[in-house]
RNA sequence: GUGAGUGUAGCUCAAUGGUAGAGCACUGGUCUGUGGUUCCAGUGGUUGAGGGUUCGAUUCCCUUCACUCACCCCA
């Protein structure tokens, strides 16, 4: 029979890691709850147009990377590839628009798209995500980007550099789109064959290509800064006057494009070099004109994803994150072990993390069992205490033991154990 | 989708054209009601799968599968 295995790219979060994931989860609660944005979850599982109207016919998410298939009623819906169109579908449906302020929502949450495997890329993986919409005010892209550089500085990450750029807006995007076709199609047989089919489809993607040749021909490309409307130009600067003013540090950086089509203006990504070739651990930005595109009113808006699997492999020193057990009691014979069990559930319920071993298996066995599963107390009960009325408690750490009245137990073990818990 | 690398014990890895070894883990003993250390012993493998060359393949060759990294793309 074949061996059952979990599918290429979906990975199981064991036990010593998905203690580390949920304390990254407690920083992430703490953090966006001070800045005053309020958790959303969304379903998995949405209609197909949402995503294609969303992030774009021609990019390579949607052409190449969704899981998309028929549901029961013949209806094609994909599992989401990313969170921002689900939250401003359920903003939209739901009306989540609050008058005169903006509205704050963080997501955190499984995202899937079928691409090969590698280094800190997943087909199921997951994203931490904020979104502010209904706001145009750039203080709001500063208070959103403050909350970035909050996180991650509470999840005390170090090396991550904070790169922004404008990408324009409708207004003038499409002429900066031709000023830049314009010195492309010049060099056009110097570039790679990917930028060559990207001329025409998507010329801004070429400022972002790794090979060389095409590097030193964006490099002297007209930069998209220098082409901005005024209200653009003023947008992007009133951002990096607010940056400065919150002592954020920042790069801004011209060659810097989102792959999905609905961003406009204020861009920028959290990179680090720790983590081989994929360096963003976080990107994001304004979109506009998302909400309109998806058949609601204009409605301006700003959010960011991070990697949590990238986060996690940027701090992956810290290994042993399993939970020990505060209390192991040790049965010796059938008659310890009944009177014993009601007992560790009134410990249980207590807030005690507690086991019991097994009747009949010698002491010293159990005892190997207990510091296996790094108990700070053994609670030893045999025929002799059950005959004198008393336990034996053992401090695993100290070698300390101590008896307790069998009738006062659970009074003498909370005593014994919370103090130090 | 393209390219490269790697598949040997539960895990991390050695080795050799003559039917495989270490460390860790596990079990037991040293220690008959007291763990983590030491020392000793033991369990454990169709060397990813299939085919070819050979007297003989885990080693060489081919195919295939899986994993990893990179391209691509992106969080």
């Amino acid at each position: 029979m074949e061996k059952l295995k979990a599918l290429k790219g979906f990975k199981d979060l064991l036990p010593g890691e998905s203690e580390h994931w949920e304390a990254v989860s407690a920083v992430m609660r703490e953090s966006f709850d001070a800045f005053g944005f309020s958790l959303i979850r969304t379903p998995i599982l949405e209609r197909t147009h949402l995503f294609t109207r969303s992030i774009g016919e021609t990019t390579d998410i949607v052409e190449k990377e969704m899981y998309t298939f028929e549901d029961w009623d013949k209806k094609p819906v994909t599992l989401r590839p990313e969170g921002t169109a689900s939250v401003v579908r359920a903003y939209l449906e739901k009306g989540l628009a609050i008058p005169t302020l903006p509205t704050k929502l963080y997501y955190q949450g499984p995202m899937f798209r079928h691409e090969r495997p590698q280094a800190g890329r997943l087909r199921q993986f997951h994203q931490i995500g904020a979104e502010v919409i209904g706001s145009l005010d750039p203080q709001q892209d500063v208070e959103l980007l403050s909350l970035l550089h909050d996180f991650f500085q509470r999840l005390e990450i170090k090396g991550l550099t904070l790169e922004i750029n404008s990408l324009g807006c409708p207004t003038c995007r499409p002429p900066y789109r031709e000023v830049l076709q314009g010195y492309l199609e010049k060099e056009l047989s110097n570039l790679c064959e990917d930028c060559q089919r990207r001329y025409l489809s998507n010329p801004l993607r070429i400022l972002d290509c790794k090979k060389a040749e095409c590097k030193t021909i964006a490099q002297k490309a007209p930069v998209s800064s220098a082409h901005l409307c005024g209200e653009c130009k003023d947008h992007f600067t009133q951002v990096q006057e607010g940056l400065q003013s919150l002592k954020i540090p920042y790069e801004v950086n011209t060659m810097l494009v989102r792959g999905l089509d609905y961003y406009t203006k204020t861009a920028f990504e959290m990179t680090t070099r720790n983590l081989g070739a994929q360096n963003a651990v976080a990107a994001g930005g304004r979109y506009d004109g998302l909400a309109q595109a998806l058949g609601g009113p204009s409605t301006p808006a700003i959010g960011f994803a991070i990697g949590m699997e990238r986060i996690m492999a940027l701090m992956a020193e810290s290994t042993d994150h399993k939970p020990h057990l505060k209390l192991f009691i040790v049965p010796l014979g059938e008659t310890a072990h009944h009177r014993l069990f009601p007992i560790l559930y009134q410990i249980r319920q207590k807030n005690i993390r507690s086991e019991i071993g097994q009747p009949n298996v010698a002491l010293k066995r159990q005892m190997k069992q207990a510091d296996r599963l790094g108990a700070e107390f053994v609670l030893i009960v045999g025929d002799n205490e059950l005959a004198e009325g008393k336990v034996i408690l053992r401090n695993m750490g100290t070698k300390a033991q101590l008896e307790i009245p069998l009738e006062h137990l659970l009074d003498g073990l909370t005593d014994q154990i919370r103090p130090l818990g």
